[in-house]
DNA sequence: CTGTTAGCGCATTCAA
DNA sequence: TTGAATGCGCTAACAG
């Protein structure tokens, strides 16, 4: 497109300053110095379009103004969410954001870890983490003696609201399509789904329980099977709102009536959601604040100060979110809707 | 967390294994050496966990293998999938992604040229750009001589499809709620718009015209308007999928059967209209390719080579993709769904 | 084949 | 206050 032309460093702008280099950084990291100085740096600098390098600053000051953030997949509404809220309180403490999407790889966020030790962000926020570092902030579970900040969310409260809900709506039989057995979230929801129950005495039928992997088109013949099974439930909790939004497309080929004959409540409050016909009730697990707090934590650590030395852990508490899909209310106006082109 | 241990560097590697810097920086570098040396350094590397300094070797290699993506909002359901095509081209070939989103900001596009004067990536590619540089690569339009990368959609083209395909629908009152007046996107679908009905000899009407922000709210409000004075359309065709979702919205307040009283058609293709009810027909612009292509011509200007030194403009055609909201054609497996949690 | 050395661009200490 | 000099960690050119 052009010719390389020859960069322009500090020796340029001493040069045609008249200073030297020591001067010009001095101005540029705002050290104390006459007026006529530091406005003939200007001048220099703003001539010669002087920008300073970022390869040098980092080696010299050891730091980079960057963290990483280290997500399974960046199609996820969930992890959308969450980068965003990283993103922008990143930027707002002047640091820059590095993407690494895994691709539900775990060796690539092994090889993440790396990115800290190389020098390419000061920081690493992560979903999990085997081996644990420093200046790096886990949101998802973690032992309680794991030597990184973690924010976690208390997904089987969530879980038990979301049953709760139901319950309060008059529902009793209450089917249940949790996630991919023998992982931590459909563990967690499972706990929170039979402590609902148990707090209604209402006994734990093992045939309204099944398993998805948490995509859509799991939800969907998870939503098959257990329909073709149990046609007489009254209610439905989806381990997540993609699960959800798969067993109701399930449902309305069934032409079952949603909410009137079955109520549909799932997690994760994903914008999908909020559009969907009905728009679906929903636990909020807060992606957008764990990653908000998990950049917070993790750029109060970076600076250092007045950070403690232990690990913290910070607990968020998820919230319900009722929609047309467990009620009979109909909203009349469209949620959302800053989503420009 | 911990104490800040004392970074390893080459020099700790050489002495550990009894050879040199140069040595080591040799084996690093997969020069040719004995097989005896190359595994003594590797032996060293491993029992002192040393990982190279990004920062030094940036600076030394005048690069960094990154490559930045500015996009105006992380959130926006095109700019995910754009992001995600330009994420997994890069890593594949070996570099990393640094996000920047300017939150729809022009001065904040502005500052983030800087980047690359920073030498913060080795590249850029943006949607939009004020003063061209070398080494970015622009998704959107631009003048024919701006002398960077450009990857283009004929999005009037696009338009002009999906009006087409309305009319090969039987119908012949076509509702338009077009973007934000006085843009660049919302001209060209104006274009495709008129083209398609004068060559279909349908008069323009301009009654049946109404513009919106490119929000679902807007899109909604728009549909109000525009039904409230023109009850009697066949067709609705949106500047994007957003637009469109707000509309269908309105229409079933309304209680008009969609498709059957009216077809809808929006732009984009995004993961939302899969699952809206009814599913909705789109023309896809392409992002995720846009994305790919982007990052590919980039990444070859880069790496220069065989790249030619005048810029190039690359242009991708649109595609329609009909789902329920424009037919009576009613699917019975749910689309997508690899959504996971 | 290997060791030595000169920068990459900058911040910073030490003298002046 | 300012200039000169040092070194951050690494690559590559050069010499041995």
């Amino acid at each position: 497109v052009a010719t390389a032309e020859k960069r322009v460093t500090i020796v340029d702008v001493a040069r045609h300053a008249g200073v030297s280099i020591g001067t010009v950084s001095r101005v540029l990291n705002n050290a104390s110095c006459p007026a006529a100085t530091r406005e003939r740096v200007q001048d220099a600098v703003a001539a010669l379009n002087y920008v300073p390098n970022h390869a040098a600053q980092s080696l010299k000051r050891q730091t980079t103004e960057q963290i990483a953030l280290v997500i399974p997949d960046i199609a996820n509404p969930v992890y959308v969410a969450m980068s965003k809220a990283v993103q922008q309180t990143a930027k707002s403490r002047g640091y820059r954001l590095v993407l690494v999407s895994t691709d539900e790889n775990a060796s690539e966020e092994e090889h993440a870890l790396r990115s800290l030790e190389h020098r390419h962000a000061d920081g690493l926020i992560l979903k999990l983490v085997s081996r644990a570092r420093q200046k790096v902030c886990v949101i998802g579970y973690l032992p309680d003696d794991a030597p990184v900040d973690n924010v976690r969310v208390d997904s089987a409260s969530g879980a038990a609201m979301a049953v709760q809900h139901l319950i309060d709506q008059g529902r009793s039989r209450i089917g249940f399509i949790n996630g991919t057995a023998g992982t931590v979230p459909a563990a967690s929801r499972s706990r929170g789904f039979e402590r609902a129950l148990f707090d209604n005495r209402i006994p734990l039928d093992p045939g309204l329980v099944v398993h998805a992997d948490f995509t859509m088109t799991g939800g969907y013949q998870a939503a098959a099977r257990l329909l073709e099974a149990e046609p007489g439930i009254d209610a439905l909790f989806c381990a997540n709102d993609v699960i959800a939004l798969g067993a109701l497309r399930r449902l309305r080929e069934l032409g079952r009536d949603v909410p009137g004959e079955i109520a549909v409540v799932g997690m994760d409050d994903i914008e999908l959601g909020k559009v969907s016909t009905p728009t679906l009730t929903s636990v909020t697990l807060l992606a957008s604040e764990r990653g908000r707090i998990a950049a917070e934590l993790l750029l109060e650590r970076i600076k250092g100060g007045a950070t403690p030395d232990e690990p913290r852990k910070v607990t968020v508490m998820p919230r319900l979110i009722v929609r047309e899909s467990s009620t009979d209310y109909i909203r009349h106006r469209p949620e959302g809707g800053n989503v420009a082109h």
